[in-house]
DNA sequence: ATGAAAGCGCTAACAG
DNA sequence: CTGTTAGCGCTTTCAT
């Protein structure tokens, strides 16, 4: 593998004018640069960048530590749609992203310092690791820039970008009353989620603000999985048959919610509104189509390692909260039992 | 940071100790190794790969060559569910996975073996890239070792993996032909992608031993596009109401076509049976469910983790050829004109 | 405009 | 069992 030094020889220079000619330096004659290009090219010359790494010591990677990346995260591709986004984007800079492959069992060997200082990144992207997650403490303090997705923490080195999930659920929230539904069910994540609390807020603000009773038993958690929440779905509304809607906090829980409801013989939407959230690809090909609120989560990718970027330039950590939207389809309707008061 | 030089001054002893200490040498008194590894803790030490990469050789990293991680390849996540089964065999070794982020404008700039020998990848999985990529020969030239996806290339030191595509395609046309139909027709792919050689050929093969005539008119590319599909399925069944069956080269394009034909006011299956390729998510939920080829993509990238590790430990390129398997949906059904006959 | 020399953090002969 | 020495490929003072 050729070196500077098999340049330098070559050219009859030293190594010190070969780096400097290759790095662009104007303080070497034209003249010799051209040469030393020549040669390089001809020697199929490659730089190596872990030398230069170490003694730059930056390693112009970026390291993305997401946990989702599993067999069972398939149907609600978020971490891909994200991944994508991040990939975009720093595929126009010149660094690299290091995609580190941790399984629970291993994360627990590595502290997040460790992994990151060893790899030498640059920075971080991190992305669906819970609330109680060890490795949140560590991330602030540490002193590697780094962005959170859908996690509000921020401190020097630190920025996250995420939807503004108060307003998301409470728009959806909204949405069912103003259909004239009273009766109004929560299927939540589970507590370690920032997501969840946020979207749980937005229903309490919907709710309140229009004066509508909210019911603590009608809040349940279905660990954003299909199956749990069907079966969660299935023994809610067995004892409680006067809720006509449900605001779900994944698109995937709805999809849930909807097979429960099918399966006690009530139509989703006629005896039953149901409002989900992403907006992922099956919501709009399901039977109901599912009225849900749309995160952008290719854009969250984007901002996400653009701000990252930026940061590695000497730019302050910040704060990026995109907007969501409600998208109505198939699986809300007017409270059926209002209608001949309205 | 801290490094073994740290370390060696508290500990009293050279860096070759601390280094041989910490990389579980026999030759090192246990007493040594203990207050070592004691000392190395308290310094909160991590490695510098980087510099041990310089100096052995191998970074432990293997590179990750993707086309089509990009917005659109969103609703087919072939790239997604691949890279989680890499993803999971690796998180159980001790590499890391570097992603190469290359568009195509930037892949023109920077060859194949650039690429690799810069960031100085001990192998490479190449997926996505079409059979005119100048990638590919460069491939096969390098000494890099590489497993290919879905690309039957083999060499010394490049394996693939893949499913067997021309019994899929056989399959799943001999299931349109035991059905009853005879005038098929076929939507691939296009001329640059592997698999759709071989889904023609199997196309072919099973037309062939059952005496159904082949009609070149009728076998048309729509790109791996649903709307390309629409457009070319629209076209197709226009002029030529005779078709009753198409076997499409994947779901995205089965579901294109489905979409023209309902709005040429063509049922399926009554009127035309379609099979799709891949089982993508989306195939089970539609409506009519699509009739498909279910392969495992999740495995795919699984065993070409697998190979490429293995034979970064000194074991042979090889071929691994997954299996293929008809689900019957409600896309298919038995040729209605035949009904009398049959 | 160019070169000599030092050093990034680590491993690997070799010698004792 | 341990230390000395050299060197991986590169950048960067500091001279000249």
């Amino acid at each position: 593998m050729t070196t500077i030094k098999d340049i330098a020889k070559v050219a009859g220079v030293s190594v010190t004018t070969v780096s400097r000619a290759l790095n662009g330096y104007p303080d070497v004659s034209e003249k010799t640069r051209q040469k030393i290009i020549e040669i390089a090219k001809q020697l199929n010359y490659s730089p190596n960048t872990l030398a230069r790494s170490l003694v730059m010591n930056k390693s112009k990677t970026i390291g993305l530590l997401v946990s989702g990346m599993n067999h069972s995260a398939i149907k609600d591709n978020f971490t891909f749609e994200v991944l994508t986004g991040i990939n975009d984007y720093i595929a126009k800079t010149d660094y690299d992203l290091i995609l580190f492959s941790t399984n629970s069992t291993k994360q627990r060997e590595k502290t997040y310092s460790q992994l990151c200082r060893e790899r030498r990144v640059d920075g971080v992207i991190l992305q669906g690791i819970k609330t109680d997650d060890p490795y949140l403490t560590e991330v602030v303090e540490s002193d590697i820039p780094c962005v959170l997705i859908d996690i509000p923490i921020q401190s020097d080195k630190v920025g996250y970008v995420t939807t503004d999930n108060v307003l998301g659920a409470k728009k959806a929230v909204q949405h069912l009353i103003e259909l004239g539904h009273e009766n109004i069910a929560m299927m939540n994540g589970h507590d370690y989620a920032f997501v969840s609390k946020q979207r749980l807020e937005g229903f309490r603000q919907a709710m309140e603000e229009a004066n509508v009773a909210i019911n603590d038993d009608w809040i349940v958690n279905g660990e954003f999985s299909e199956e749990v929440a069907e079966k969660k779905a299935l023994e809610l509304f067995s004892k409680h048959r006067e809720i006509t809607a449900i605001f779900c906090a994944s698109d995937l829980m709805a999809l849930g919610v909807v097979k429960a409801l099918k399966q006690m013989g009530l139509s989703v939407p006629d005896d039953v509104s149901v409002v989900g959230y992403d907006d992922i690809l099956l919501a709009s090909y399901v039977s109901p189509s599912l009225t849900t609120i749309a995160q952008n989560r290719f854009q969250m990718g984007y901002e996400a390692a653009s701000m990252l970027v930026e940061m590695l330039e000497g730019k302050e950590a910040k704060v990026v909260m995109l907007r969501t939207q409600l998208i109505v389809r198939e699986s809300t309707k007017k409270n059926q039992l209002l209608k001949g008061r309205m």
